[in-house]
DNA sequence: ATCTGTGTTGAC
DNA sequence: TCAACACAGATG
């Protein structure tokens, strides 16, 4: 049957032209026509319209990773998920160039302190390299500045849940007066009865100086999206945000418990391409710099750094029982 | 109209 | 678990 084994790279000579011989026609297994060329990339499936998806099983269900121009891309994303939800001994389509150990116990770190869906929201948006360098900026300052694992706790004390994050786009720091929620994040956190027209509710926001913000959360029919109206772009002027620069929303107790659920909002500048060392104390410029995103999905690396439990609704992990921890912090 | 990513199936 | 395939539904 299938005489279009090897689609091997050798540019050999390709007819592509229409010459469709009435005979059975064996499809050139390429093109647009028929079969999809398969990728030699585990986790990586091919698209109809060229492009690459990327995806990764587990419990049966697949979970898409997202779309990619290139198949190397959509590789290195199932790269970095599958170390997420399978953790250090997963194997990956790539090998892995652990830098620097400081670098590695980074990623190490930021893939353990975010969940799964998040990681995956960020590998679907391409965004994952972007929060990486700007996890990687805000450990080195917070380790300038000593003291530690003040991140996970709200002044008060009171343990705070990371939701998620945002890189703002232009418009959402604009003139419109809103900010558009992830459609997953929203319909995850911040549940709202989609048929009851645009009244919306008010929410309300603490933000890292105690100060409480009010906002409008509404879905727009006209445009299918959950947005932060009334309120926003008061937060947009007081903390100047800019173009790149992400908001993060935070709760204090469960998820589910809608109720007595304080929220909370922060807010971090997009960080430089590079350079720019932060002195301790240094007040910190919103970087007006715009890109739109990251540039490739390198180094993945390491599973130094201990997986801390933190999560219930992950099933067991096989592996990583006897994982070196390197302190390297 | 285009494209994503889900439904589904069968192999490994 | 995994990818091949078809295409419903999301997106622009």
């Amino acid at each position: 049957m299938d005489s279009n084994f090897t689609d091997d790279q050798t540019t050999t000579s390709e007819t592509i032209s229409t010459v469709s011989p009435p005979v059975t026609a064996t499809p050139p297994a390429e093109e647009t026509s028929k079969k999809l060329p398969s990728s030699r990339f585990k986790g990586v499936v091919p698209q109809p319209n060229g492009r690459w998806g990327a995806q990764i099983y587990e419990k049966h269900q697949r979970v898409w990773l997202g779309t990619f121009n290139e198949e190397e891309e959509a590789a290195k994303a199932y790269d970095i998920a599958v170390q997420r939800f399978r953790g250090c001994d997963a194997i990956t389509n790539f090998k892995q160039i652990v830098t620097e150990k400081k670098e590695a116990a980074m990623e190490a770190n930021f893939l353990n302190s975010h969940s799964k869906g998040e990681i995956v929201d960020m590998l679907r948006k391409h965004t994952y390299n972007d929060e990486l360098e700007q996890s990687k900026r805000n450990n080195t300052l917070l380790e300038n500045m000593s003291q530690n694992g003040l991140n996970k706790l709200s002044r008060s004390g009171k343990p705070r849940e990371h939701l998620f994050q945002k890189v703002v786009t232009p418009s959402d720091v604009g003139k419109l007066n809103r900010l558009v929620i992830p459609k997953q994040h929203a319909e995850k956190h911040f549940p709202v009865q989609k048929g009851s027209t645009s009244k919306g509710v008010l929410l309300h926001f603490e933000d890292n100086t105690s100060k409480v913000w009010r906002f409008r959360y509404s879905y727009w029919n006209s445009s299918q999206s959950y947005v932060l109206t009334k309120g926003w772009s008061r937060f947009v002027k007081e903390k100047n945000l800019k173009a790149g620069d992400s908001v993060s929303f935070q709760s204090s107790i469960g998820p589910d418990d809608q109720n007595k659920t304080q929220l909370y909002i922060d807010w971090k500048p997009k960080a430089a391409e590079s350079d720019v060392v932060i002195q301790p104390g240094q007040l910190i410029e919103p970087v007006q710099m715009l890109r739109l995103f990251g540039v490739n999905i390198s180094s993945v690396s390491s599973c130094i750094g201990k997986r801390s439990n933190s999560e219930m609704d992950l099933l067991g992990f096989e592996n990583c029982k006897k994982q070196r921890l390197i302190n390297v912090l």
